[in-house]
DNA sequence: CTGTTAGCGCATTCAT
DNA sequence: ATGAATGCGCTAACAG
């Protein structure tokens, strides 16, 4: 209940005084700075952090939009970004859109009014270019395009694709099954622009980067190279219950089927699977899975996969929200124009691919963190 | 960045009727409304929280402290507390100190400097009974005692415990060696009371009432029938690896070991090394895990467990959270006194159970969560 | 029913 | 080096 000026009397000094000392700006004899500190003690003062929010316009709070934490996939990001933003001073507010009625919207909402700084969108969206575009406040996007005026992070899902049809090509599968989330929400003109490099996809912002972008590289490796390709949907990634069913269907509908790629838990899903029926591993069946959480190393038997480096990416994610946050405030401040800052980040990273707009002078920002396979029990060398 | 003020110019009209047609509080004429709404649509007007943040003395942000999201354990239970408190209108800040350099207490922090309406501890603490006590905001303790001034909400292993032990006596087993975190941070004294019901456990607030309880249950129900048993310490649960290190040494160290409990990780590490050993479940060896999320769906086999209805729990710990909050604005208006608010949430659930301290007028207070036992494919009928 | 005004608790110019 | 005054943007008495 003490507030600064209780402190101040106490102290027989001024609030500035008690400010300077709390922030440890400026100059203050010791003395003061003795008398001060005394009378905090002694009166138990704590700053009220509201009172600083409003004079400063900013919070410090980052909203981390997320489908579901049940995935390990998105935990575990969850985790890393929250860690990287904590090294900045920053907090994160977390929403798993699986997890509430009100969806995304209201995390913009909370942005527009100031209640966060910035908003990183891990979820799909169903909001329009135009809508985003309107926001003008710090976002950025995990493996999605959502605007030129919004900055991406995602892995480089050309890349993976490319690792996982190069491993079952030299195994020398004839039949490959893959398990995925619905493709209707995806571009589907992206299907003839698979073999583009990042740099080349960063420049199509009319395209999304999905993680489905891997099963277009694949199939067409695949196809290319003579192999039979199936896919199997799983409708909705927040119902566990459905990758099971994937699994089941998979050795249901195709029987001759020798390789399986697939998410995670899915993957997971048909080590166990391949156990009821009999189907040994990899001797009968090739199992890769996408992603590469521990949820590839505490199934049947360890799964091959590949690894996403969520840190790193997290990392990223981190790194741009905060030039976001600053850019916007220098556009607030009035110096400065919307280009500027971006400059400064695109040197950052190796595969970092920048875009410049020179109509808007805003550029769309693509950045790419590398896959990487890892061989386990469950493919042949 | 237009104002109140700016809407108030445009439409002619004063800031506080702005203010009335905002919250949809108080009478405002038609006439008015509409003119004020058409000049928030012009001037693009949105309102700045921070502002009523600053004037409410609230954010409606509720800090959930938990130890990982890693473990699906936690990112379960984080994923639903976040529903919970989203059907209230408040906002998850999630901190999983695992992630974290600052510990809880930039938390506890916050909580004081009210950025935080609330705190919902579920990481173990080391901070002493004396600091909460002295905390004097609305606190929520997961599975844990903090001290007498705040309320638990828990899973009922007393129970846990004795579902495992029955099952297994059931079974016929005679060496059961169980999974764990290290048992040193508990209070040890606690040893002599785990047959003690939750009623009983509730009068003791100088034990805390961690997961591990069941196994003090267990231990004492499978002696007295004369099976043995033995321990195996994961040491940091954060740290994966560990469990897959723990399974390993259930069978090198116990040859003749014929059942293991676990927590889910270290039970699906369980399945995968006997897969490698050739050990068959449940014919050589039943297994039945602790705390039953989906890794228990997803390991090589369906694995037995005692599952803790953690969409319960989080409700409770929310209904709790809110009891808190709005006994202490109680406290701080000045009217009704301390114990007050208690009685009402008394009746709210079934094994709820309220201890009065007459002293202080607070009571502690431990709402337990009853566990069920899953039959699955790693254990006989 | 609407407008005027006084804070909410702190940070920061400016004088001194 | 320090203090008095002003404002951050909004809300809620109170007066009209």
């Amino acid at each position: 209940m003490a507030g600064i000026r209780d402190v101040a009397k106490k102290a027989g000094v001024s609030t500035s005084t008690v400010s300077l000392v709390i922030n440890s700006s400026g100059y203050v004899s010791d003395k003061m700075r003795a008398r001060v500190t005394a009378a905090m003690e002694e009166l138990n003062y704590i700053p009220n952090d509201l009172a600083k929010n409003l004079y400063r316009g900013r919070t410090n709070t980052v909203g981390v939009i997320m489908p579901t934490l049940q995935h390990p996939f998105f935990a575990t990001l969850a985790g890393r970004i929250q860690h990287y933003l904590d090294t900045q001073g920053l907090h994160a507010i977390l929403c798993s859109t699986a997890d509430q009625q009100t969806g995304e919207t209201q995390y913009v909402d909370m942005l527009q009014r100031h209640t966060l700084d910035a908003v990183i969108m891990g979820s799909h969206s169903t909001l329009s270019q135009e809508y985003w575009e309107s926001i003008k406040r710090p976002v950025v996007a995990f493996d999605r395009y959502l605007c030129d005026f919004i900055p991406t992070v995602g892995g480089d899902h050309i890349t993976g694709g490319r690792l996982v049809a190069k491993k079952l090509i030299d195994t020398g599968v004839q039949h490959v099954v893959h398990i995925g989330g619905p493709r209707g929400r995806y571009h589907d003109r992206a299907r003839g622009e698979q073999l583009l490099n990042a740099r080349e996809l960063s420049s199509r912002p009319d395209s999304s980067f999905p993680t489905v972008r891997y099963q277009l590289v694949l199939e067409d490796e695949l196809h290319a190279a003579g192999i039979e390709t199936n896919f199997v949907t799983v409708e909705d990634l927040s119902d566990l219950d459905l990758f099971h069913k994937a699994a089941s269907a998979v050795f249901d509908d195709y029987s001759d089927v020798d390789a399986v790629v697939a998410p995670d838990l899915a993957a997971a899903a048909v080590i166990q699977e391949a156990r009821r029926r009999g189907t040994r591993i990899p001797e009968d069946m090739q199992v890769i899975a996408y992603d590469g959480t521990y949820v590839t190393t505490f199934a049947g038997q360890q799964i091959s996969a590949v690894v996403q480096n969520l840190d790193e990416t997290a990392r990223r994610l981190v790194v741009h929200t905060m030039d976001e946050i600053e850019r916007y405030e220098k556009i607030n401040r009035g110096d400065g124009d919307m280009a500027q800052s971006v400059e400064s980040v695109s040197n950052e990273h190796r595969n970092y691919v920048s875009v410049f707009d020179t109509e808007s002078g805003v550029p769309y920002r693509f950045d790419a963190v590398k896959l990487e396979y890892v061989e386990r029990e469950t493919t042949k060398h």
